[in-house]
DNA sequence: GTGAAAGCGCTAACAC
DNA sequence: GTGTTAGCGCTTTCAC
């Protein structure tokens, strides 16, 4: 890190600072000799102007910065992955900040890089944040001119470019798909209850329901609130219901929790009950049986976010915000 | 992003840039009511000192650039968990880039930091890279006095500071274990044989069985090279070796495979067959039955590779580097 | 064809 | 107690 300069270039070869800058880039002012001259001692040394000073002369950093409730999330992820791989198309770097679902780190991280540090942020919304409708801190970041994309959890308050999945229709069609299969008891168990996608994902459910004429049994919603009561919540479940023939289960670990808890209790996956999760996810994949999910396309939506936050910046003037909505989409497994 | 600057500040206090600045820092040299009188506008305006600006001073950015193979492995995702809090903690942002397991992209990911974005680099080689043995774009690196931390995949060849567990060890325990529940031939099964990693597990697993006198086999060893294969090479494995009854794979996706194709075959676990895999990740805990693995302790290994660098960039003349073992850890499920 | 100077936003040594 | 100046590394306008 002990880089070479322009100073230190135009010292050793008797030119002014501003001759070898305008050297490097070819300028038509400068003789072709001395060009060549500064390139063959810029490239011993491996010069390479400083990003820093570039940052300072430009005011922009090309950089985003990108909060992420959990990290382990593939969902999550898999978004970042999208993210990097359009920014750095575009030439941009990502500064990534954890919020670990709490509103204290995500306002910190958010206060943390408004001092120049990025030129824009993505985000989706900390479970804690949503919970407690405390916006304040994303208002800030705009009232500072500040573009931010919010993507899969996001909020009406908020006056931002969006990026989301329609949560509803695929909750619907998840549900649909197990009433065309003669899913005569279908239960809905959800651990996102409190955010605003969990509701949405009700409410298609609800309605799918409702739209079937042959159904006859009431909504059956079952939350989780804890880490610890997946199992406990679920053997409830089936104790109260055991003529349960379908799941739909907002999250993976839910829904293979319950493939479980049927199969010890007997059931046959899909022949006695069907289960559908949500995320195409490795456990999806490799659980036994594999599982029918919703997939949210996660790339698409990481790099949508991206493109529509590069762009914002670009322009940074229109007013009208976008919401993009990427298809999500039924992966039939043998779940079901 | 029209952030407010201290000459603005300046000119409608009527007073000089450097007067601002120093009352801000509550300097003994300003009149006390000078220096209220410049807080109160600071505020209004919420002026923060841009953080570019600082970086060009202080000739340091408080960034750390972080390469990863993947972030969809949940090994490195929770490295990275790791490496932010302590990085947050010592007051460091992190600039992630994804080398996908490609040279390519990695050699270029360094490049591009390396012109002054970042005071350091926390890495873990790529597949592809170490495949091929192509180690210059770190001697680059190194060469330009940038403090480096690699994690878990390193390599001999290259003189900087390391994190990794001792996959020796984890092997030979790992297989000892199965030793000791008195199974006669185990295989192992790994998808990571280019790797240094993928090597030493294979060396403690040959150590364990040759240490052992009551057992008969020769070590069996299967390559999977292909993320296709899965299937079809531990099917082949099961009809050459009807008489396993012992597995120890280097990665969960081929130890939950490997369990799937023995449930259909008729075997029982951990009856008929015990199986061990690699990393402590969401799978592991929800396949059936749960697999006892090594854990690798990855938040740990994120932390330590952290700290080491913050160090080594507090410090950056010290000539001798560490190479950290972070203890890997047996967690016995009911695969076992 | 080359160089001086200003400016990006900030800090700090040094005047006054 | 306040202001001037130089400098971090770079680009660019304007002189010569």
């Amino acid at each position: 890190m002990s880089h070479i300069t322009l100073k230190q270039l135009a010292a050793e070869l008797n030119l002014s600072i501003s001759t070898v800058s305008k050297a490097l880039k070819d300028s038509y002012e400068i003789n072709e000799k001395t060009i060549q001259r500064v390139k063959k001692l810029a490239k011993k040394y491996h010069y390479r102007p400083n990003k820093t000073a570039l940052n300072l002369k430009n005011r922009q950093t090309k950089t985003i910065g990108v909060i992420i409730p959990n990290i382990l999330n593939y969902f999550f992820a898999k978004v970042l992955l999208g993210i990097e791989q359009e920014a750095n198309e575009k030439g941009y770097q990502i500064i990534i900040c954890l919020s670990n679902n709490k509103y204290s780190k995500e306002a910190e991280s958010l206060l943390l890089l408004s001092d120049g540090s990025v030129d824009g942020f993505i985000l989706s919304i900390a479970k804690e944040t949503q919970i407690q409708h405390r916006y304040n801190h994303f208002e800030d970041i705009i009232g500072q001119d500040y573009p931010m994309v919010m993507f899969d959890r996001v909020s009406d308050k908020i006056n931002c470019d969006k990026v989301i999945i329609n949560d509803y229709d695929a909750a619907y069609e998840a549900t649909d798909f197990l009433l065309q299969h003669q899913r005569k008891k279908i239960a809905l168990i959800s651990t996102i209850n409190d955010l605003n996608i969990g509701k949405s994902r009700i409410k298609g459910y609800i309605a799918a329901l409702n739209n079937n004429k042959n159904y006859k049994n009431e909504p059956l919603i079952v939350e989780i609130h804890q880490k610890t009561a997946y199992t406990t919540v679920v053997n409830t479940l089936f104790k109260e219901h055991n003529d349960i023939d379908g799941i739909f289960a907002t999250d993976n670990v839910s829904a293979i929790t319950a493939m479980k808890i049927a199969k010890s209790n007997g059931y046959q996956i899909p022949k006695d009950i069907s289960v559908i999760g949500f995320s195409n996810n490795k456990i999806s994949r490799l659980s036994c049986p594999p599982l029918t999910v919703i997939s949210q396309n996660a790339l698409e939506m990481g790099k949508k976010a991206a493109s529509l936050l590069i762009d914002r910046i670009a322009t940074n003037s229109t007013p009208h915000f976008t919401t993009a909505t990427i298809d999500a989409e039924l992966i039939v497994r043998e779940s079901t």
